[in-house]
DNA sequence: GTATCTGCAAAACATTTGCAATTCT
DNA sequence: AGAATTGCAAATGTTTTGCAGATAC
């Protein structure tokens, strides 16, 4: 599924961030790699293809997407800091051996919603770590 | 509800950690702070009684701590990696006004466990983030 | 007396900041 | 031209590492 450059573009705008060309890039490399990368991934990704790229400017956009909503900070690991596109509810997993990073699907329902009543929840953040099935079976 | 030295000095060998001084001022101040600290607050505080304790001892007991699963390693604010010697389950809510860490109560059965058959589960990390009761009516 | 633990200083990383050069309109 | 964006280099903050001295059994 490929998404051209115009409708980045639009998104962008559709939420005041002007579409430099480095902005368009680190949006559409965040789409098209559901990978949630960290800083230093996108860096070593995009920089084959745009060398005078800095970490810097990665660090500026990233900060201007998480403040317009258009991108949320994951966590996954304590001390990796990974971005995700995709800003709807749901959390992730992450794999101990293979080190991948799974989507799990979240019913917005939750028992321990009342927990927080008269609380204003803004974020919610899930992840679990362990085994993935893959491994699991390798590992027999 | 104090607890003595002699039962942390008994429960850190039951866990296979050799009871040093510092180990026990380190885990004391974690049950009985259960503020959810991270190293340079427990560096601050514990500096006051022990002057020439360092942060690398923080880390290493810390890091000891984790290993032997009496400490869990808990997120509530990306960046800041944060202790708790609870090690039950259960989630963390960060006011981002009051920068309180409220615990939260979880049930067991997550309608979501289903999204990871097959897996094996070792750590479950849940925090939301918002404005906590007491800063929303203190804003009316 | 030997193994372990502590803590200083330096190193390693990730992120932020200041600022000058570049780009866009 | 004027405003915003980029990117280098330096600064900051946190965590790790190497190692020598202290401590414990």
């Amino acid at each position: 599924m490929k998404i051209r450059t115009e409708e980045i573009r639009e998104y962008l705008k559709k939420h005041e961030i002007k579409p430099s060309h480095q902005r368009l890039k680190i949006f559409e490399y965040l789409i098209t790699n559901k990978n949630h990368p960290t800083v230093d991934k996108i860096y070593q990704e995009l920089r084959e293809e745009m060398s005078t790229l800095s970490k810097t400017t990665i660090y500026n956009t990233l900060k201007v997407f998480t403040e317009k909503k258009i991108v949320q900070v994951i966590t996954v690991e304590e001390k990796e800091t990974r971005y995700d596109a995709d800003i709807s509810l749901h959390g992730h997993f992450k794999c101990k051996k293979c080190g991948k990073v799974y989507d799990i699907k979240i019913n917005e329902i939750f028992d321990f919603e009342k927990e927080v009543e008269g609380f204003q929840v803004d974020e919610k953040h899930i992840y679990f770590k362990g085994i993935c099935k893959k491994c699991m079976e390798n590992q027999k």
